[in-house]
DNA sequence: CTTTTATTAGCACAGTTGTATTATAAAAAT
DNA sequence: ATTTTTATAATACAACTGTGCTAATAAAAG
């Protein structure tokens, strides 16, 4: 959070102080705002790989999973802005619950209708490899984000398909 | 970072600012002890159940593992401490590398002795194997700490034996 | 054309922060 | 015994922060 600062934003944006605060009253709103935003470019890119139909079904899930992976510059910015919000936030327990994710859900309703088109292995535990895919995505995102020499895009988009194809059959 | 300010540090030690300047005469220096006792007091752990012989290997990686989790209320204390800290740390780039966690080669390593006890997998890819099961750790740790009503010790222990479970044979 | 609203700029205020300075007491060393 | 080092406290300072307030200006509505 280090630049998120009213008068930083104020600047970057080329606005003063009180042309700022006529759109954003608080602090708060404005942070919420920049959160909403990322989470709405992410959900619209990958609502865009959902509906283009010119990729068979695994590898459209394979897609998606790696949209949620910062493997390039645009979304390891957006990761880094989410990122930091979501431990702000988390300090100021007031209505952090309703600012979630999301993420946990969607990498369950993708594995269940990966299941519905018999792409997994049977003997899975979806439940069980849901939290493990979540937590792999999430952990190597978090990897890339503090140690981006070693775990690089190429790195982790490698480490997701060989992860998603030990679920796969 | 909240009430890490060298005020609020000093209070909750009982000093003055001035005494408190006496042993740590910069924030820096004094986040950087944190920092430090919290890695020592983690390897010490490690390094105990390391040198307890009675488990079996197998058990005892297992172990070794776990404690790297914050399964119980004092680790979630010492990975919120962790956590904030990197990610402090991380935005002065100056010097960073060098405060390094040391996870990455510590999996690595216990994957290694592990499979010249023969305990892993023969057809593992053990780089890939090492960067997953890095990223599961610190995916699931994440979730403990930002949904800890959903992610909660029990479960990240389950979830973390059923994936150690997956490569050993 | 007048009035109302939207927008912008600038300043002030009060609080917090890291750090520097100075004074004083206690302990250790000489 | 006196000098030096260590420890503690209190205060000061400059910078930064979020937010409130006021006035001016542009745009829109009536």
């Amino acid at each position: 959070m280090e630049g998120a600062t009213v008068r930083g934003i104020a600047k970057e944006a080329g606005l003063s102080l009180g042309a700022l605060r006529h759109y954003f009253a608080t602090q708060d709103e404005l942070l919420m705002y920049a959160m909403q935003l990322v989470k709405e470019r992410a959900t619209a890119r990958i609502a865009e790989i959902s509906a283009n139909e010119k990729w068979a079904p695994k590898e459209r899930i394979t897609k998606i999973f790696l949209e949620l992976l910062p493997t390039n510059q645009e979304k390891m910015v957006e990761m880094e802005v989410w990122f930091a919000f979501t431990v702000y936030f988390r300090h100021k327990k007031d209505g952090f619950d309703a600012q979630h994710d999301g993420i946990y859900a969607a990498v369950r309703k993708l594995l269940d209708s990966a299941d519905q088109l018999n792409l997994l292995r049977k003997e899975l535990d979806k439940e069980m490899e849901a939290e493990k895919l979540y937590a792999v995505i999430d952990g190597l995102a978090l990897h890339a984000y503090l140690e981006p020499q070693r775990v690089n895009g190429e790195w982790i988009t490698k480490v997701l398909e060989h992860h998603l194809a030990s679920l796969f059959h």
